[in-house]
DNA sequence: GGCAACTATGTTATATTGTAACATAACGAA
DNA sequence: TTCGTTATGTTACAATATAACATAGTTGCC
């Protein structure tokens, strides 16, 4: 498993770029809208590897020029989670920008308690150990959420 | 894997029992009060393998007598959490009791959409690989949230 | 272009979930 | 028994989320 990208510097603006580009494709070969606030939304989310919730996003959207009422955003919200190019960490009531639309599957989420960061990781292998563990008990997965709280490489384990 | 306890039948008048018993037993190990409105709180969510919201939890005390606010029932179930008698099901901001309160540890939940059973299983090795990815991708785990949502066996696919 | 159907946004109001802060009461050790 | 601690009652409010309906924009069809 290679380093989680949420936690290692690199070039934020082109991935940034990259990953609205993504979702653009992705709306077009879905034949969805990709409205203003829609993009706008997950622009903001975009500017860091943070999760912000939906009034934090609100405020910012409202500077933008946006209707500055709860249904704005949760109407955006809404229609980003549907589509996969945001999560929501039901833990933190927050919402995150998916680091891999189009890729993402079964994503787990480790939240860094010091630096706030958020990195969405696939682990292919522990997702299957999970639902079929589950499978042995007599449950069928349909949905997971998996979110792991602890710190991140890049900050003292005393924080 | 044993088949989950919460998702097969069995003598609910004793395993409540006996789950109170074990709590009654921690606490005067652990020299803690297990009051009135803490009891109580546990023995309602005892009632079923369920998850009950925190204004339903308050309405079933309230009609035992204890004051109908808010902090009551979210007091109690802070003591109860602390203790790890009762857990948190993040994803529907409900609250299920521990079904092996000493036991539990890191427990994945497995929350059937159909009947709303809620059973509690510790995988370990599912727990431990997911962990270890985590690890391998810099990051220290220091807790976990694992809710898999889906079907139990005693529920009709087609729910 | 004009119209109808659909989709998205604005807006008001309210529901649901959760805490802060301080007053009162019960408990437990010296 | 009295003092410090812990727990509960109570008021007030913060934070999160949705329902419902009005308005506006978009799309496809003629």
């Amino acid at each position: 498993m290679k380093k989680a990208l949420a936690f290692t510097s690199h070039d934020h603006k082109r991935c940034r770029r990259a990953t609205l580009a993504t979702v653009e494709k992705i709306c077009a070969e879905r034949n969805i809208r990709l409205t203003p606030v829609r993009r706008n939304t997950l622009e903001i989310l975009l500017e860091t590897h943070t999760a912000l919730g939906a009034y934090e996003l609100l405020e910012k959207l409202s500077q933008s020029g946006f209707c500055d009422k709860p249904p704005v955003v949760y109407r955006a919200l809404g229609f980003l989670m549907e589509q996969g190019f945001v999560h929501k960490l039901e833990r933190h009531n927050a919402f995150v920008a998916c680091s891999e639309p189009k890729k993402c599957k079964n994503p787990c989420f480790l939240i860094c308690r010091a630096c706030s960061r958020v990195a969405e990781q696939t682990m292919p292998a522990a997702h299957t150990e999970l639902v079929s563990a589950a499978n042995q008990a007599g449950f069928i997965t349909q949905n997971s959420v998996i979110e792991l709280s602890g710190l991140c490489a890049q900050c003292p384990s005393d924080s």
